[in-house]
DNA sequence: AAAAATCTAACGAACGTTCGATAGATTTGC
DNA sequence: GCAAATCTATCGAACGTTCGTTAGATTTTT
């Protein structure tokens, strides 16, 4: 179960994973694992509309059929993704994908919906360990970094796709994007209040924020290009971000 | 001619204006002269595809399909924008609009070229007027912000519908976007040289500096919403930016 | 009236979707 | 234990619709 992942793992000494509970690869393991449960739910979710019976067959093409729209859509959007192609990815027929969803506009809903709950399931056990807002700040940027490393092609599409939605999935969309600025900001709002930030516009500071961590996976191939690995690119923007937050700069 | 608006105007008093050399109100001013001028130089590029004759009368549509093709798009993506859709938003028939484009490819290309070059022949006469590098710094920030700002749509699309364009046009968007890293760059190395700015990674910083610049024009409604203007984000960016790079960070 | 600009109607291709057919696995009847 | 019967998952042809595009008719301008 998602658990075994959490155990602190000997042998990878770096300091990057005392701040942030566990490493890079740690965090990739966990998500696999979620993934299976969150995979699990949604065929619960679709049992109805899915007309395969059999459970593992169902989940085996579920994923698939997932991945490969996450693939082709990432390469030319949604929209122009045809069944057609899909089938052509999956190795299932036009008319076999009929039975895991009822509609293109179907799938994306069941995409949406189970990948964002894979998210915010992984957040919510990863997030709010220390009460220093120093700590705080930086498990944050390396969690969410960390998050939109492992699940990159999901963090691309929902940011690509967004207008593509419809109105009560988009809305859905906007207020997970705002509840992870007003996580950022809570994190200012209490550094400052206890004297360890300086004073900021918190909102304006945790938009800012949340563009460097986006920045990271929209701009993949560029980093990928440059070799800039994601505890590179963490230590990076905890660092712009503290030289700006933190009084007595001087100390990173 | 788009000189015109660049004399210093009287009557604004806003320190902004000095920093840049002209407010954002006469920065619009120049995008909308140069833009006659641009639309001018891409009838007279397609001037054999195009079969309408009259100069007026190929601007004045060639005007309305452009920004038609932009709001469309940015609604909805180019790609599931319709010639129909087209058509009744500039209130031209399908038939009319084959007139000013070969197909819908070329009406990308032409948007695209016709932009791009909008763009360039802007940042080139506004760039590059201080020999300081803080100054420097602040003004191309500022430049960039006005700039998105007053062609916020043409940025939003070009963003978005990046993937969707040719390879070679793809390509002259990629080494556009580097361009504008490298100038933040070489602002950053040039002040790290002679000792105005702290000894950080140029490249790094210079991509997360273009991240902050990119999320104004992509997350237009939220600063719309929150009543952030381009001038506000403009300082609150300037000051993120330079408590990480500038010696003597408490001359904020 | 000639030329220019636009409109109308239509084309084939590709789209999302449906549906009857089918091979292989599973259950039933004896 | 083995046919017969049923079920499961998949297939691919076909349907109606919408797409980009075009030719010819019609209106507007000069």
């Amino acid at each position: 179960m998602p658990e075994q992942g959490s155990a602190v793992v000997p042998g990878i000494s770096r300091s990057l994973r005392v701040q942030s509970g566990m490493s890079f690869a740690d965090f990739e393991r966990l998500v696999r694992a979620s993934r299976e449960d969150a995979l699990r739910d949604t065929l619960a979710r679709h049992r109805h509309a899915i007309q395969v019976k059999n459970e593992q067959t169902a989940i085996r093409n579920l994923e698939r059929i997932f991945s490969a729209t996450l693939k082709i859509s990432n390469e030319k959007g949604f929209q122009a993704m045809s069944i057609r192609d899909l089938s052509k990815e999956t190795g299932l027929s036009t008319g076999a994908l009929y039975s895991y969803f009822s509609g293109k506009d179907e799938l994306l809903t069941m995409l949406q919906q189970q990948e964002r709950d894979l998210v915010q399931r992984i957040l919510l056990e990863r997030i709010g360990e220390h009460s220093d807002p120093t700590e705080r700040l930086r498990t944050a940027i390396r969690i969410h970094l960390y998050l939109s490393e492992a699940m990159q092609p999901w963090f691309y599409f929902s940011y690509m796709e967004a207008k593509n939605l419809s109105s009560s999935e988009r809305k859905k969309a906007v207020s997970s994007e705002l509840y992870t600025e007003e996580i950022f900001a809570d994190i200012l709002r209490n550094g400052q209040k206890s004297g360890v930030f300086k004073k900021r516009d918190p909102l304006l500071t945790a938009g800012i924020i949340k563009a460097i961590l986006q920045d990271w996976y929209l701009k993949r191939s560029k980093f990928a290009r440059r070799q800039v690995s994601v505890n590179k690119y963490a230590d990076f923007a905890i660092a712009f971000v503290e030289a700006f937050c933190r009084e007595h700069s001087g100390a990173y």
